[in-house]
DNA sequence: GCAAACAGTACTGATACGGTCCAGTTTCCG
DNA sequence: CGGAAACTGGACCGTATCAGTACTGTTTGC
């Protein structure tokens, strides 16, 4: 369904949550957890690979919690995407190295490469400040009466 | 991983394929397994849904095969993905309508909105015409024409 | 020293994907 | 008229990935 994974799905919205935070303030998995309404052994799995991907600050110990590790703004969703699963390849082809034996697939391989980069661009002019924002249309401006 | 499923990969494969006939020209569901190196049994799933969704004309009886059932300009990669693997959805979310119940991910809920009009206009861009050539900037338009 | 909170790993169950097979129907050709 | 070729429809199953849970260890603050 060209989809991310709902795990990814929970990460963003970790982080977003995160994002209105006051700068530096950190809460923990619990509260988080709480928050969102998620189970904390979900939540807390999240966090820590969050974490050990730089884009989370975590402080162990009593009165520790999760803060970002960079600001809000500097923050795309093609990070956490490309953290929480794994670089972004629509198809197999689009990935670094392409082993497959199709021949015909092959052909298009720069086609699906072109629509991977769309895919990342769309994933990329997003960050973390606007999704905390009210609504986001940071490249394209204007919509054109969608359907 | 934010990616199409390995049958639509060979389902869009299959279409090209076709795409690669001179206009009306059918070929059958044995040669283009053999084309493409795919066993039969998965081509012949793949191209009966695909008949089934108005995508394909399909000849029965001995002489038989498969057409497309418009030019290929007239097919774009979202119809295949759509046809495939249902309505394009980067998250639950995205979809027609969202019964989650996460606050703060249905804050978020317009910009994956956005998102997802950004990946269905990467997909809208490329038709099977542009696949068969060499090389697709279909919508950028800013270097020269395809060889 | 104890409690709070993060860190790491291992395990399990559900779901969807990928692949295969079979029986049936239609059409062409001899 | 009969047989072969080719599409149609549905059912089935093994596997991989995902989602969720549990347990144990380590660090920090009071």
């Amino acid at each position: 369904m060209i989809r991310v994974a709902k795990l990814t799905d929970y990460g963003i919205a970790l982080m977003t949550r995160l994002a209105q935070e006051e700068p530096g303030g950190s809460i923990t998995a619990r509260d988080l957890a709480a928050s969102l309404g998620l189970p904390l052994p979900t939540v807390s799995k999240l966090l820590k690979l969050l974490a050990r991907r730089q884009l989370l600050v975590s402080q162990r110990g009593a009165h520790g919690g999760y803060a970002l590790a960079r600001r809000p703004e500097e923050i795309t969703l093609a990070e956490l995407v490309g953290a929480l699963e794994g670089p972004v390849a629509v198809t197999e082809c689009a990935a670094d190295d392409c082993s497959c034996e199709l021949e015909t697939t092959c052909d298009v391989k720069d086609n699906w490469s072109w629509i991977n980069r769309q895919v990342m661009s769309a994933l990329e002019g997003v960050t973390l400040r606007e999704m905390t924002g009210s609504l986001a249309r940071p490249a394209g401006g204007k919509h054109e009466g969608s359907a």
